[in-house]
RNA sequence: GGGCGAAUAGCUCAGCGGAAGAGCGUCGCCCUUACAAGGCGGUGGUCGCAGGUUCGAACCCUGCUUCGCCCACCA
């Protein structure tokens, strides 16, 4: 058997490429559609084209790895569908903005085709960066499934979607009130609208009557659109307007009348309990003319600016220029009456940001109702679930108030919409192949000028990437999927779009369970930006980053504030970025991931776990160079047997023990989307069971023998002890692959293992908790052992006993059952903690001695003669003895509590009694410590 | 204005009805031949406040306070 040596330190630079393309070559993420095994289906959220991959990538995709090569190693046919989303207007605002920086020009002075061209190119080179990031991650997603929302298979599966909505009456076309972005120059969705209370003023205004006999003042926060008004509305209730509704008003500024309506949408108490009505840029207003029969005149155009029948004298102003001009006209003609500052909510687009303008268009609809009830009742019934539960409510709110979906957008990145219209007649027809001709007049046709919203491709992903609308194997051996992993920013974007098209389309659900990842920031909680510059980047985790190199991409980047950009990069990176390598980032991600909202990730914490990393290294390191000589086939053989397994010394029982209480926990975990429960237990049998204990115990039986001749029984033990230490290894590689899969794959290759195994980590079983290798008995012997243990060492440290130096103690226990056992395991504890040690049943107090006590019974004596810090001794008794007596206290009281004995459970009950029991022994034992410390005086 | 969540060790978080936990930090002592990216030991908490339910509450209920995050058309 080779023991091949490793380095002192883990490189993962050197390891992570030799195994992911040892994986890609011989083809282990692929899943094969055809395969009897059962399925299980995560499909990746596709990054945008626009992006690379961002820390919140990094977690959501970490944690749909753990899952998939969980199941994978289960036995399942696990498939990771990976692809990229043309996100629409994200692209739109990147290259537009570059257009204007490069070459000063506008989408339009460059013309569709061209932009197009130009989008295309753009997505060549960043869709194939952002998956060459994914692999390095060892991300094992189903490459050759790799999709893009903008490829044939896709552009046809959105044109069936969106014929077929159309003929069922679920897609239409109206003029409705819509949200109109001047920055983009397209319409946006209610979803892509972020209202922010910004400063503003309320200005009154006095509208007279035409006949001269008086007035109403009126209150606004934007005075540019009374240019539009067609109306005052006052309450029907209102007695101070009774008389005067149906009368007109004599438009200032413009020379037109409107009438004074009543609507109940009018709250009296607000102002003057009259409200101007300008039902083209305003969604109350629209709503009211729709009531109350008023007219609608659009004074904005959709460049932000005034048009007729505006006056003339404010055509062509910007809205901010109108409605500075208004005031002034106002206040001249003696029509302002007041102005006060004012919060106003203003509504911005998310992505150009832009104040957003309502309009009144014709757009492109989804009639959202009948899509969200079945959505909205899968999630009832339990179709699919949501982990954490409590977005249930978010999603269930959102599906029952929801609102008719705008999808036509004024931009052309996208999927065009497949209606044209007839140049001659006013048909329209919605078709999967562009019409020679008109259907009903045979006259020419146009398409549609407008693209779909960019959310609509997306919400047929899940089984437009497994070949629909054809009937595929793929989509029938995949859909549903078991799991989505998003973040809760894009429920009602993505989530709950899905369902509504998953369920339209192909009568089942997309996913059985959404689990939706937490936000991820930096160490205070602040969302990361680069204005911020707390923004870690994963790929400068893996590779390290030097702190200037982090200053100088600032320089490149060029983000709004490139000072304080370099002020934050300083304050969180002060002494850069080491390169921790995938599998540090991708443990810490899960180990932090404690299902809370979010995750505070720094540096340090991913430097934490590489630690860990580096830990486990080192174990195999020492691992591999004690294997010497070791056969895995016959020890396989030697544990076959109960029986075998039986003779096996308690420390090897205890860690096997302990291994699998790991394994099922794990398991367990998993299960139930607790990754950070499933890291840790592995970090802490790792560390603390496996390198603390279990390592430390075997090293004697595994030392070679200095003697020419070993005897039988030591070499018996010794290749025990290394086939339970490479077991116990083998296996943890198996348990933590799905977290840090490199690491696991070099080390898994390089320990001695049974032959006819697979040849990737990645492929073999992952272990299954197996409840015959639990030993009560061995993990309570050890326990006494770690117990007597550590309260030695405590001794030592507090006496100040060099670590060099083996002092001898003495060892009491009264019972006879925990003396026999520290005289079975004399040997470990002295080991353990550098004695010698002597065993007795009692005897005459020890003076000079510091004393320990392990439970109520074991007792620790370090004689130090006259040596001993006498009152340090006491000082620690003392504190001891408080405690315990303090305990004691609140035991009686409980047990005082006659209530208390009759309604407790019986075993509580007695439970407390124990307790007491021994309290009260140790309370004695450390009253007879004092009693000795007092004799020294 | 509605809804949801959080308040536990110096920091970040687990625990969610029967003995207060982890990681990091901090303080000692150690280069003990796997690992100083390490070892050993220690310190540190009226579990936000006030009530209630219970034999028993960090955990369940009510109210309050303080922070987050969503949703919402008040001129």
């Amino acid at each position: 058997m080779s023991t091949s040596a490793l380095p002192k330190q883990y490189d993962p630079s050197e390891v992570e490429p030799k195994w992911l393309s040892f994986w890609l070559d011989n083809g282990f993420f692929h899943a094969d559609d055809a395969s009897a095994t059962v399925p299980y289906s995560i499909t990746l959220p596709p990054p945008n084209v626009t992006g690379s991959l961002h820390i919140g990538h990094a977690l959501g995709s970490t944690m749909q790895d753990v899952l998939i090569r969980w199941r994978r190693m289960q036995g399942w046919n696990a498939m990771w569908m990976p692809g990229i989303d043309h996100a629409s207007i994200a692209v739109h605002v990147l290259l537009e903005k570059d257009l204007k920086r490069r070459e000063h020009k506008t989408r339009f002075d460059l013309g569709r085709d061209e932009f197009m061209r130009r989008a295309w190119q753009w997505k060549e080179r960043s869709g194939s960066r952002i998956s060459e990031q994914e692999k390095l991650m060892g991300f094992s997603l189903d490459w050759p499934r790799e999709r893009f929302t903008m490829d044939d298979q896709s552009n046809r599966a959105v044109r069936e979607a969106f014929v077929r909505l159309y003929e069922e009456g679920l897609i239409f076309r109206a003029k409705r009130m819509i949200n109109w972005d001047p920055g983009s120059e397209t319409v946006v969705s209610d979803l892509e609208v972020d209202t922010v209370e910004e400063h503003g003023s309320l200005w009154s205004i006095r509208y007279p009557f035409a006949d001269g006999s008086g007035e109403i003042v009126v209150a606004t926060t934007r005075p540019e659109t009374m240019l539009g008004d067609t109306g005052v509305a006052v309450h029907p209730d209102d007695a101070r307007y009774t008389a005067v509704v149906g009368k007109e008003l004599a438009l200032p500024l413009t020379g037109r009348t409107i009438p004074v309506v009543a609507d109940s949408f009018v709250d009296p108490a607000f102002g003057s309990g009259a409200v101007k009505v300008t039902p083209a840029h305003d969604p109350n207003d629209y709503e009211c003319s729709q009531r109350t029969g008023l007219a609608i005149l659009q004074v904005i155009d959709t460049r932000g600016r005034m048009q007729a029948p505006a006056p003339a004298k404010y055509v062509g102003m910007t809205v901010d220029d109108a409605r500075k001009a208004v005031v002034a006209d106002l206040e001249a003609g003696g029509f302002l009456v007041e102005t006060k500052p004012y919060k106003v909510p203003r509504g911005r687009s998310q992505r150009s940001g832009a104040v957003i303008e309502p309009m009144l268009m014709e757009q492109w609809w989804v009639k959202a109702g009948p899509l969200a009830a079945k959505a909205a009742a899968a999630v009832e019934d339990g179709k699919t679930k949501f982990v954490p539960e409590l977005w249930t409510k978010t999603y269930m709110h959102w599906m029952n108030h929801i609102k008719d979906w705008c999808i036509s957008r004024q931009l052309w990145w996208g999927h065009r919409i497949p209606a044209w219209y007839c140049d001659s007649c006013a048909q329209i027809t919605v078709a999967r192949e562009e019409p020679a001709a008109c259907p009903a007049c045979h006259g020419k046709v146009h398409q549609d000028e407008d693209i779909l919203d960019t959310w609509f491709s997306s919400a047929l992903w899940p089984f437009s990437t497994l070949g629909w609308p054809d009937k595929t194997r793929a989509l029938a051996t995949f859909y549903p999927n078991n799991v989505l992993v998003t973040g809760p920013d894009i429920i009602f974007f993505w989530v709950a779009r899905m369902m509504m098209m998953g369920i339209h389309f192909m009568g089942k659900v997309p996913f059985r369970t959404v689990y939706l990842t937490s936000i991820v920031t930096d160490e205070n909680g602040d969302k990361m930006s680069k204005t911020k510059g707390n923004v870690i980047d994963p790929l400068d985790v893996v590779h390290g980053a030097t702190i200037e190199a982090l200053l100088a991409r600032v320089d490149v980047e060029k983000p709004p504030d490139p000072e304080a950009a370099k002020k934050g990069i300083k304050k969180h990176f002060g002494k850069g970025i080491p390169a921790m390598g995938v599998d540090s980032l991708r443990f810490a991600l899960a180990a932090l991931n404690t299902g809370s909202s979010r995750i505070r990730l720094s540096i340090e914490r991913v430097e934490g776990y590489r630690n860990f990393i580096n830990k486990l290294w080192n174990a195999s390191r020492f691992a591999l160079l004690n294997l010497d000589g070791y056969d895995p086939e016959r020890f396989e053989a030697q544990l076959a047997s109960p029986a075998a397994r039986g003779q096996l010394a308690m420390p090897e029982k205890w860690i096997l023990s302990r291994l699998q209480a790991t394994s099922a926990a794990v398991d367990t975990a998993l299960e139930q989307f607790r990754f950070s429960d499933a890291a840790n237990a592995i970090y802490h049998f790792v560390w603390d069971e496996l390198c603390d204990w279990y390592i430390e115990l075997a090293k004697p039986h595994l030392h070679r023998p200095e003697g020419l001749q070993q005897d039988a029984k030591a070499s018996a033990r010794r290749h025990v002890v290394q086939g339970v230490l490479a077991t116990v290894l083998e296996t943890t590689m198996r348990l933590l692959h799905p977290f840090a899969p490199y690491v696991t794959e070099e080390i898994w290759q390089k320990l001695p293992k049974p032959p006819q195994l697979p040849a990737s980590l990645m492929i073999t079983v992952f272990p299954r908790a197996d409840p015959s290798w639990v030993d009560v008995a061995a993990e309570a012997e050890m326990q006494l052992v770690q117990d007597v243990a550590v309260a030695t060492r405590m001794l030592r440290a507090t006496y100040g006993v060099a670590p060099s130096q083996t002092v001898a103690i003495e060892l009491r226990a009264t019972a006879e059952a925990p003396r026999a056992l520290l005289e079975k395991y004399k040997e470990l504890i002295e080991r353990s903690a550098r004695i010698t040690a002597t065993l007795a049943a009692g005897g005459a107090p020890l003076a000079g001695a510091a004393k320990a006590l392990v439970g109520a019974d074991v007792q620790v004596l370090l004689p130090l003669g006259g040596l001993i810090d006498a009152p340090k001794e006491k000082a620690r008794i003392e504190k001891e003895l408080e405690k315990s007596r303090k305990e004691i206290a609140a035991l009686e009281k409980k047990l005082a509590n006659a209530d208390f004995i009759a309604r407790a459970p019986e075993e509580v009950v007695a439970e407390i009694r124990g307790r007491l029991r021994d309290e009260e022994l140790r309370t004695k034992a450390l009253v007879e410590a004092l009693e000795t410390l007092g004799v020294m005086k």
